[in-house]
Formats: C-alpha cells, structure tokens, sequence
DNA sequence: CAGTTTAGTCAGGAGTCTTGCCTAAAGACT
DNA sequence: AGTCTTTAGGCAAGACTCCTGACTAAACTG
C-alpha cells in the first residue's frame, strides 16, 4: 500500500510538515503568515508552532512585527537544527561546505591536493574539513552530499575505475570515512550528475524534464535527466561514455577515449585528456586547430546521436572545460546539425555546477531528515 | 507543496482509497475481512462501505461467509464500474480487448489487417471495436490504453514517422479517434515500451530497476528502464535505435538499419526488416548462416554498448520475432562477451507482452480513475 | 443443546480541524 | 488627545473522524 494508513496523528503530522515547510521556504514567519500562507486555520497552526517549538525544532526568534496591527512573535527553525555537509572532491583540490536548511552557506573550507595525492591524504582532507566544520555548527552535520569527479558505484557510494577510463580521485569511500562524522545519510555522486542537476534547478535547462548534460573537460562524463531526475542505472554508472564507440580521426569506429590517444591528447601515464595541450591545438583560426575541432566535434556527435536515439533529450548541455569553449561548441553545433536527429545545443551557464547541484541537494535532504525527526520527535 | 492539506475530509478519503484498494486486489471481502486487512478498525470500515455503497462504488454481492461464526457480507466494486479498453495495433491487426479493475479480460475483439491497410481502415477498424466492446460492458469503457507498432509522440499520443526508419502501422492519432468514445484519458505508447512493462511485471526482468529491452522484429526497437520506469524521453522517442551507428558488415561503422538493407534483408519498398528473408539466411548450421548471425549480432551489439554506456543496465532482454530465437540470442551473447562492458542477456518470456503490459497498466489506471471518482463523488 | 466462533453493530471517548468571536496593541485619522 | 482601523494572538463551541471495548446475532462444534 502506497498511502498510509488514516489516523488523526497522519493528520498532525501532515500539519506540522506544512508548517515545517512553510519555515523553510521563508525564513521567519508570525503564526498569522504560516496560517494565511498555507491555509490552515489559526487555532491550528497555533497548536502546531506550540508542539514543535515544545519539541525544540522551531523557535521564536524574539523578533516583533512592526506596523499597524498587534504585534506578532516570528517563529523560525531552531538555530541547532544543524546543518549538512556538502564536498566536492576533484583533482584540483577539496572543497567542502556546510549548508543550512534554507539552502545558506554557513562554513566553508578549501583544500587544495596535488595531482598526485594519495587516497590516503584525499581521505584524511575529507575527513578533517568534515570535522572542523561540524565544531563550528550548532546542531552538527547531519547529513552530507559528496560530488566526486570519479565514477560512484550507486550501492555503495564508492568512487570506481572503469576500465582505460579517466580516473581523477582514485579508490575512495567517502561513506566510510565520513561515518563517524555524520549522524544521517551520506550521499555520493558524480560531479557531472550534480551538474546537469544544477543546470536544471537554475542554469540552462530549468524546468526542462528531459536532456543530457555532457561534460568535455579532463574526465568525460554524461549525466541523462530524465523525466526530470538524473537517472543512474543499476551500478550508478549511467553515462560513462569513454568507452562508447564514435567516429575516429580516420573515420572509423572507436571508443571515445580512444580519439584523443589518437590524438595525443591524454595526459602521460594516465588516461586523462591534456586539457592545455587540446586547447593548445584547437583554439586559433587557422586551419589545423579547425580541423582538430572539427574531429572532436564529430567524435563528440557520435555520443550525441547515440544520446538522442536511447533518451530522446529535448536539449544537450555541453560543460566542462574545453567542451564550453565557444569555439568548440560551435563547431560541435554544425557537425550536429547534419544529424537527422539533432536537438538544441546549449552551453552550461552554472559556476561550480557539481557543488551548487550538490548545495541544492543537501538543503532538500536536510529538510527532509527535519521534518522525519519532529514526526518521530513528538510522537513521544 | 507536495503533500495534500489535513483535513478530516482527507482522512476519511485515505480510508475509503483502502477500503477501494483491498477490493481491488481481492475481488471480494466482507466487512470484517477489509478491517482486518488495511488495520483500520470494524466501525471505521464499516462506515466507510456504507458511504462507497451509498454511492454506487461498491455493491454487497449477495454472497454470504459459510463456516464457523455469524454470516458475513461479500462485498466487492460495483459491477458497473466499468472497463479499460486495451488495443494493440500491429500489422498484424487490431486486438482489442476490455478489462475490468481487477485486470481480468472481459470481452475481446480481433481484426485481421492487411500489411496493405490504409490508415483510415486502420482507424476504423479501432473505432468499430471500442464502439463493440463498450456495448457489452456494463459500465462502459471508461480509459484506453494503446499499444502501436510505431513511435508515438509522447505530448499528442499520435504515431510519428522518423526518416528511414520502418514504419508500420501508419499516420494515426488514437487520442483524436477514440475521443467519443471514452470518457477519460486516452494513453498511447510504443509497442516495445509496453513489452518491456510486461517483462518486468511478469516475465524475465522481475523487480530489476534498471534494464533495457531490446526488440529484433520487424521494426527495431529499443525500451529503455530506469528507477523502475519505462522512459520516454521528451517526444516519446527514446529507444528509436533504428539509426544509431553500429558496426556495418565490413566493420566501418553505419546505421543499424542500413546493416539490414546492406545484406538485402529489407522488405520492397518499406524500410521494415524482412523476417522471412533474414531466417531464411540466418537460419542453420552452415557456415554462411553462422557468418550472417554473426555480422547481425555485432550490429546488435553495437547499440548495446550505447545502451550501456547511456543506461547501465542490469540486464538486457531481447525480444522480437528473429532476436528472440535461441541461435541468434546465443550469438549475441558471444559477442556481447567481448565487451569491456557487457551485462547479461536474457529472453523475453511473456507471450503477446504488448499486449500484456498494457493490460496490467490499464486495470492500474482504471483503479486509480475509480478511487479519484469515488473521492470527488460523495464530496457532494 | 450449551459453548465457541465470528461478522456486524453500537456507545463512548479522544483527538483534530474549523468557524466565529473576542482581546490586545499598534498605527492612522480627526 | 481621543477614536477608529487593522492585525496577531487566543478561546470556545461544534463538527467530524477514528478508536476501544462491549454487545448481539447467527452459524458451527462437540
């Protein structure tokens, strides 16, 4: 059975959720505000701010209204109710971010690792900032939102290598190691996930349910929204698109990744793509950077088509380092036009997409694991 | 806001939506039976099957408990509530077929059609059908739910023909023709999406979240399973493979439906794969058959690796007239092996699953249209 | 034929929401 | 300065829903 079973405590607690919401949503209200806002009536939202200011997880702020009228008491979320803790791990470094319900920034913390960082000192990184930012936060970090510039293994949450694929962070458990500092749940993706899901809450693709997100940068990344959610897949690794066959230099077939080892475009040791050599040799008029252009473009156009055909995007968003690149894009844009199928090409607009995704997320799950604990709270 | 607003009124809906839902998955309980079911209590159910009876949702059967203790009343919907229409257009013909809530066929009509049919016989021949079926049914057809052998355009529900692609059934808007006919909504969908429901309700894919079903008949297609859900896509064309580049017989890459008008295994003057002709080849233990199974599986497996890279499946299921015969998936299998990507591969079980997953489908919408109905009705 | 079992029914009570009204207190108006 | 208006807070009464617990009716059991 999807719905629960009717009772006059459902009916409570879907009140208090209102109200929760509601506070969320503005900050601080008086009870009138949260009445006329909702549309509950008085006497109800009067019980309700009573129960869960009784149960610790609203608070009167001790501000008054002003203006004509009797005075009202603003009433917001308690200044404990703690915050979520949001890291963005990628070869330039760690930044981590502690995030309140309200979706605010409350602490922040960078680290910069060298590209040759162990796991070990991106797990100890993690691991201090998350501890030095729960100290500074009332109500502690009760739950954390990780954007890692590796493929995660959706079970686990585990950063994991795919074969001759790029892989930027190296073996890490983000889940384990934050265990002992986080109460609720951590959740792990990838960067590029994050960031089609930042396009759509306010970059490019607001409100657009279906498109795909491909990110050009040292790592290759693809994120499917559909039906307005990134979808994952089974193991989490939805869009790995390296491997997939496209057209080659010469024309033929051969995995993406191949194209610029081809092209001697990947990093020494490594199967990470030399950003600085590609922009080396792509950017400017003349007619070699076109041409290698051009050759990106269509390798990149395989994906796309292939895109096309198995999600039916309304929209591609292009990202990443080289790959928003004007130039790139345009080039990308023309090659994509001769496609029988091809759909708009957009570029990304957010800053930081992966962490302001991630931010959006960690706020919406916060609220969430708020709302379970006043239901659970007061049921006592 | 996502949650409804408490109200006495939504409680006592809550509790008539199980009373309507433990019916529904049981034909037929008494009054004692429902409480004991749902964990709501005697009087509550009791009041609750007097107000749905009062309306008209629910009828006393006139069957009695025998056995130990006081005499029990049957209850169950009433007998009126009315029926889906369920049609599969194919060019094979026209099934149609009315089913009641608890997903049991009810009356069924078939229509042999020409592969040479115009569209306007088509439409006819659906029209002359619903027409049929909601005469005989007590309540009439109160929603549709339309499997086509074609694409269909996910905002209009009409069938779209995509350049080159086969195309089989023709121009037809079921929406626009059923229109007069029933009451509520009318749902189209591809014929391969509904296989794949019918898969993962009952067949070789049950309970796997994410896989992807691919179908190998006449036409080419491709449901793409992700979260649990078939997904469409923006214009309903996700799994359109019939164009995405594969490995041609010579190994240069091509479109998957030039590998079969490569090998002459196109029908005349149709872009529609010619079964015959291609078991007719592919058929056998020579060498020449070996080879032709060959060159098709790796043009399968192609978009497999796409699905892969895209999707992450679990699974994949393939269906279809030639790809679901044991040589061929054996071959596939072969192939698919090589991949540094592969996942297994499995055969579709359900028989007529176009069919069987627009059923299943039907009696869920209808059960939801006959609680959203009985909500609205006695709120007078 | 008394005892057991079971569905149906009723009465009372607790809890929730709503309407309507009153009160308090600040600003606006005369 | 005094009265009016406006607005948040607060209270009382009433309607309604669900639950517990007990009772009743009617069948089977031994």
């Amino acid at each position: 059975m999807p719905v629960e079973k009717p009772s006059l405590d459902l009916l409570r607690s879907i009140t208090d959720e209102h109200v929760l919401r509601a506070l969320m949503e503005h900050g601080r209200l008086t009870r009138a505000d949260i009445a006329a806002r909702t549309g509950i009536s008085k006497p109800t939202i009067y019980d309700s701010v009573r129960r869960l200011a009784e149960a610790g997880v609203l608070a009167d702020t001790g501000e008054r209204t002003t203006g004509r009228g009797r005075v009202g008491f603003y009433y917001s979320l308690a200044p404990d109710t703690g915050a979520a803790l949001v890291a963005s791990i990628s070869p330039r470094g760690l930044v981590a971010e502690a995030v309140n319900a309200f979706g605010e920034l409350v602490a922040r913390e960078e680290t910069v690792l060298g590209r040759s960082a162990s796991q070990e000192e991106v797990a100890q990184a993690l691991a201090r900032a998350a501890g030095t930012l729960r100290a500074h936060i009332p109500g502690g970090l009760r739950i954390a939102v990780i954007s890692a510039a590796d493929p995660v293994d959706r079970g686990t949450g585990r950063l994991v290598q795919l074969p001759d694929a790029p892989f930027l962070v190296g073996d890490l458990h983000p889940v384990a190691i934050l265990e002992p500092l986080i109460a609720g749940q951590v959740l792990v993706d990838n960067d590029v996930n994050w960031a089609a899901r930042a396009e759509r809450g306010s970059g490019c693709a607001v409100g657009i349910d279906d498109f795909v997100y491909v990110h050009l940068g040292e790592g290759l990344g693809c994120a499917v929204v559909n039906d307005g959610r990134v979808r994952r897949g089974h193991r989490g690794l939805a869009g790995e698109i390296a491997h997939l066959h496209t057209a080659g230099p010469d024309g033929t077939a051969m995995p993406l990744t191949e194209v610029f080892a081809t092209l001697g475009l990947r990093r020494q040791e490594s199967t990470a793509i030399d950003v600085e050599a590609l922009r080396a040799v792509t950017s400017g008029a003349d007619e070699a950077a076109a041409r290698t252009r051009t050759i990106l473009a269509r390798a990149v156009c395989g994906v796309l088509a292939a895109a096309v055909a198995l999600a039916d995007p309304q929209l591609v968003v292009i990202g990443g380092t080289w790959g928003a690149d004007p130039a790139m894009i345009e080039t990308i844009r023309e090659q994509f036009a001769r496609s029988p199928r091809h759909v708009p090409i957009a570029t990304a607009l957010v800053q930081a997409p992966e962490l302001a995704g991630a931010r959006a997320r960690a706020a919406d799950e916060l609220r969430s694991a708020i709302i379970t604990t006043a239901r659970s709270g007061h049921a006592r």
